[in-house]
RNA sequence: UCCUCAGUAGCUCAGUUGGUUAGAGCAACGGACUGUUAAUCCGUGGGUCGUAAGUUCGAGUCUUACCUGGGGAGCCA
């Protein structure tokens, strides 16, 4: 027979038909005659409620069934005679696929610190939390692609392999099949790549979007989703070593349309997650982060303010508030100030534009007051930059100009130049923390918990 | 990387000015109970006090270094 799946029991008429489930034993209670086995087989956050005879099985396997334990119940879907749920199995027979030894096994009937189930990683998608984290993470990501797919970006593949440092974007990861005991070293001290795999230097990516602005420039709009790879030592709760981007790059965008894209965006996964994933969610209101529901709402129904800079900072001076960072035009702003802007002054989520071009990267269109450029932050309550894009510059001299301004890498560069030699056109697209909307919207609050094996400084387990 | 707090039973923690045999709740195990909902009740076992040095008659407790983890900051998504 046919094993049906949690999720679809829980929906079925409880007409006593026969049923096959298999799943993860929760918890066991009950006394001699009677045993109470709550199931779960990762389907939805509802467990299933087997009930068994205690007579008409055998001892020892009865005492097998412990936490952790994965069984196979054969029996007949009927209405509860208890409280707590509709619908329950009376067990007709019991296959005990894998015991779990109760004394060693990390679970129990009891609520775990997250930093407890990070140590046991392999484990955790075994709680409810976990489970419900992760369902909505699966979740997240086909509503990324169907959003999408729906509105004509095609998916592009940008490689995990990059033979350029050259976006900026931060410490890389070295990619190398050289012997590290002894690597082959030029005259003057530098590293001889010429017999290494690729012949050159290469690292992982810490981002698509130069690659992405080439499909672009041609596909018209394109998305990457995959993989992101930055060496910085940050311990953070909101940091990772590698972690999930979503970048966009649209032709033809100016970066009033991208922001306004960036919003419509964000605001589906939301809804999206409030359609699909309710007993989630409701879950995590409860057990987690009892403003998660309200929140996602209110995000939902209100716009993100749009503000440039310069605005920014005259607010955050006019503010009255003393800052552990000086607050003036020209210096990046800290943690500090995008909180006060986010969670105090506006109360909801911003999005920051034209910022000084000192502070940002070179790619971005230059305003005309020539101190300027189109980039944009949206800024989330909690978890502070969820994206960051801009409009890129398009311009070929502007762009070879702040190229060589900033001593970038010129030559490592010139397929990305050649698009602006030979067709060029106004385009912008911006960058989506994976694991950052995660945490929004699950209320999850270390970011090695959206994700299931975390790589972070230190620490490769799994 | 910097600042800060912490590390004692499987888990979450208590442990006094340094003092004799290191405790609790939960979990586990044994028992009781014919419908339980993180079941309840009675009982039992369980510890290299993060690691290494040092101070001292004596260190879970004090000192130093290191390791690991949390929070904050920087870097950013």
């Amino acid at each position: 027979m046919k094993r049906t799946k949690i999720k679809e029991l829980l929906k079925t008429a409880p007409v006593g038909t026969e049923v096959v489930v298999k799943g993860w034993v929760r918890t066991k209670r009950g006394n001699k005659s009677i045993v109470f086995i709550a199931l779960n087989d990762g389907s939805t956050i509802n467990n299933i409620q087997v009930v068994v005879d205690a007579a008409s099985f055998d001892e020892s396997l009865l005492k097998d069934i412990t936490t952790g334990a994965c069984i196979a119940v054969t029996g007949n879907l009927v209405e509860s005679q208890g409280q707590g749920q509709n619908v329950e199995i009376n067990a007709g027979t019991i296959e005990l696929y894998g015991k779990s030894d109760a004394e060693t096994y990390p679970l129990q009937k009891k609520g775990h610190s997250m930093e407890f189930m990070r140590e046991i990683a392999h484990l955790r998608f075994r709680t409810n939390t976990f489970g419900a984290v992760f369902r909505i993470r699966h979740a997240m990501a086909f509503a990324i692609h169907k959003y999408f797919n729906d509105k004509g970006f095609f998916y592009l593949h940008t490689p995990i392999i990059t033979g350029s440092d050259a976006e900026g974007a931060g410490e890389m990861f070295h990619v190398t099949t050289m012997d590290l005991k002894s690597i082959p070293k030029n005259e003057d001290g530098s590293v001889d790549y010429k017999n290494d795999f690729f012949g050159r230097e290469t690292n992982l990516t810490v981002s698509g979007q130069l690659e992405g602005e080439l499909g672009a420039l041609s596909l018209g709009d394109i998305y990457t989703f995959g993989p992101t790879f930055r060496a910085e030592n940050s311990n953070t709760p909101r940091h990772l070593a590698e972690f999930w981007m979503i970048e966009p790059e649209m032709a033809f965008y100016d970066l009033k349309d991208n922001m306004d894209l960036a919003e419509e965006f964000v605001k589906y996964l939301i809804s999206y997650a409030l359609e699909n994933c309710r007993e989630d969610l409701d879950f995590l209101n409860n057990m987690i982060d009892k403003g998660l529901i309200d929140r996602l709402n209110f995000v939902l129904k209100n716009d993100f303010v749009r503000i440039s800079y310069t605005e920014a900072v005259e607010i955050l001076t006019a503010s009255g508030k003393k800052w552990e960072f000086q607050v003036g035009w020209g210096r990046d702003l800290q943690a500090e100030h995008e909180r006060y802007l986010v969670e105090e002054h506006f109360n909801r989520p911003v999005i920051l534009t034209d910022y000084p071009k000192a502070i940002k990267a070179f790619y971005m269109k230059q305003n005309d007051d020539n101190n300027t450029v189109r980039a944009m932050d949206v800024l989330f309550p909690g978890i502070g930059e969820i994206i960051g894009g801009s409009q890129r510059e398009e311009n070929y001299d502007k762009l070879i100009a702040r190229i060589r301004e900033m001593k970038m890498p010129e030559k490592d560069l010139w397929w990305y130049l050649d698009t602006r030699k030979f067709g060029t056109a106004p385009h912008s697209g911006f960058g989506l923390g994976f694991e950052r909307l995660i945490l929004f919207v699950t209320g999850m609050s270390n970011i090695r918990d959206v994700i299931p094996f975390p790589r972070t400084p230190k620490n490769a387990e799994f």
